[in-house]
DNA sequence: AATATATGAATGAAAG
DNA sequence: CTTTCATTCATATATT
């Protein structure tokens, strides 16, 4: 476990590669450096190309993944257009209700479209769905997730016997 | 301190979990094995039937709705697209060791999802990212950051006189 | 060491 | 379908 050869890997800085061991990326003050000045400098949200050209580049400084670079753009934008005010100080009660109405700023356009036909909800044809799935009362979820499963794979919901299983297996494959 | 701690609100299981209290859906253990089962099992792109099918036998681990389902096969379908291992131009020499101390806490159960969903490595076009940076070896970092800036923000990338600059400045004003 | 805070990572929800 | 926002979780780091 020789985790010896911290820090100066590069030398001339302080490249503090603190958890260089732990699994998650941990940025040193060069890359960091950098992302902050990029960050200043207006980039918000870098598009796949300049991730990866960001990325190429700290890769000099230390290890580094793309995805190391899109979520820093991600979290950083985000904590920055928060700026929430402190919390009571005390404790969190983690319902901070209010500072709740900072909510979205976005969606107030597209109220107008009010309550559209969503996907997930569309079709209003007034099927019994629930009835074709009398929730069998099991002693263990996983028996319920046993059910449930051969119930969508193993035979029809319904018991028509000649008529078109209507189960998944036969509507995506 | 002090926390309430509403455990189990629907069933003897791990209900609802974690952000219990939060208003977005947190699927359990079970929700997630049968919807990762089901995405495995070749399902993209559930109709609404499907997806009122499902919501409906979800609903038998707790709280859930329709939408929950369409959202889940939505970013998981988007998320596992992005699955190029592209890691040309990254160094991944130093290789984690086995240390992957991952352990949620309770994700436990809902292992069966590996390592997906990567939005930042999109693109699989071969562009030739990494030969706009020719690394110049420098002898501190130091002169890398100063040369990456200069390189990002000074001039052009590419040694285009007077041909539109195709630095980043350009192309997120 | 214990607690507080900063931040990397993940993902649900939604806009475009 | 693709891209972005928002919330949450986990952990490294800083502070007492």
């Amino acid at each position: 476990m020789g985790e010896g050869e911290r820090a100066a890997e590069s030398g001339g800085f302080s490249s503090t590669r603190a958890g260089a061991k732990c699994g998650r990326w941990n940025p040193t003050a060069e890359q960091v450096k950098v992302l902050t000045d990029l960050f200043r400098s207006g980039l918000r949200t870098p598009s796949t190309d300049q991730i990866q050209m960001i990325s190429a580049h700290l890769s000099a400084f230390g290890k580094i993944e793309s995805k190391n670079v899109f979520y820093w753009f991600q979290n950083h934008k985000a904590r920055e257009r928060h700026h929430k005010k402190r919390r009571r100080g005390l404790r969190d009660e983690e319902d901070d209700d209010g500072d709740h109405q900072k909510a979205r700023s976005r969606c107030l356009a597209s109220c107008t479209k009010g309550k559209q036909d969503l996907f997930w909800q569309r079709q209003e044809r007034e099927t019994e769905t629930l009835e074709l799935f009398p929730l069998k009362s099991c002693s263990s979820d996983e028996e319920k997730v046993m059910s449930m499963r051969s119930e969508l794979w193993g035979r029809p919901f319904l018991d028509a016997a000649r008529d078109p299983p209507l189960d998944l297996r036969l509507s995506f494959i």
